[in-house]
DNA sequence: TCCTATTTGCAACTGAATTGCAATAACTGC
DNA sequence: GCAGTTATTGCAATTCAGTTGCAAATAGGA
């Protein structure tokens, strides 16, 4: 059964820092590790509160210390909200991320190849290269094509 | 007088558009273009509010239809506040932005070479490609480095 | 100068995220 | 296994950026 073994594999990752392992960060992070793209905290919030009551704020702050382990990223997304992603899943280092202009959705792409060499005001260091794909979901772009086709849509910025 | 000019430049832009040419739309405008970084909607304020009391959500709103009009550029920062950028200087199209780990400022960068070739899952469209360099600017370095050197600060995904 | 549609100002509101503090429960050592 | 300590959690209140509704003001055409 998948959702048991996410558990399982949150609970080993949280042991793993040396922290103390709580059912809050479990169940977080098995959230996390069986998402398939970014969850944002509402959605976090609707998979996990069943059965118990989790508190929002617990969440947030659960989230905020997997982001300090790095066992989970933390996207800004164009919507003002940030959307959570497990770490270590092929996901580490410089990678790219695609966001959905219709529905919003956040995720990983693969890593993508040494970043194109960008000039940099003199004395400003570059510490992380971040490269966002903005477009349509598969499930978005029905919902969007014109019935004859050849409109291009316009993009915001 | 510099600031001269840009009042005027603004007030040709939005001439241009057709639609009206108010006051707040020639300032907002005119301090974008004044500005060599993305402003906040707060910094904005701070500086159009000189004398004249111009309400916050008349400058949401010229922001708003500025963008919509592609006079400014909206870009999402780490700090889940938007920052605006006059376009049309030189900034168009596909280009890279930084943003200081530190003070969260934001500067556009040159245009950056054609987007390395990024798979997307099937039935996903690109519509638009953003990339993003974090790091440290030349203000921050100072009140970052480490005494001796050498350290790597750790970086925010 | 008058008219009308577009903009602006004001006030109230939303929704994500944060903070303070008391209550709870993981780990430690016994 | 049990008590003690300290990290976590839950709850309530708050912040902060941005949005909405509506009446008052005004740009630009007649």
């Amino acid at each position: 059964m998948k959702i048991k073994r996410h558990h399982e594999q949150a609970e080993a990752l949280i042991r793993g820092t040396g922290a103390r392992v709580t059912a809050p960060r479990i169940e977080v992070l098995a959230a996390l590790l069986a998402a398939d793209r970014a969850l944002t905290h509402q959605e976090l919030e609707q998979r996990v509160d069943r059965g118990r009551g989790m508190d929002r704020v617990t969440i947030y702050r659960v989230l905020e210390w997997l982001t300090g382990q790095e066992l989970a990223h933390r996207i800004a997304g164009d919507d003002r909200t940030w959307r959570f992603n497990a770490a270590g899943q092929g996901h580490d280092g410089e990678h790219a991320h695609f966001q959905c202009n219709a529905c919003n959705t956040v995720l990983c792409l693969e890593d993508f190849s040494p970043s194109p060499a960008i000039r940099l005001p003199k004395g400003f260091r570059s510490q992380h290269v971040e490269l966002t794909v903005r477009g349509l979901c598969a499930k978005c772009i029905p919902s969007v094509t014109p019935k004859v086709g050849g409109t291009l849509l316009r993009h915001r910025h």
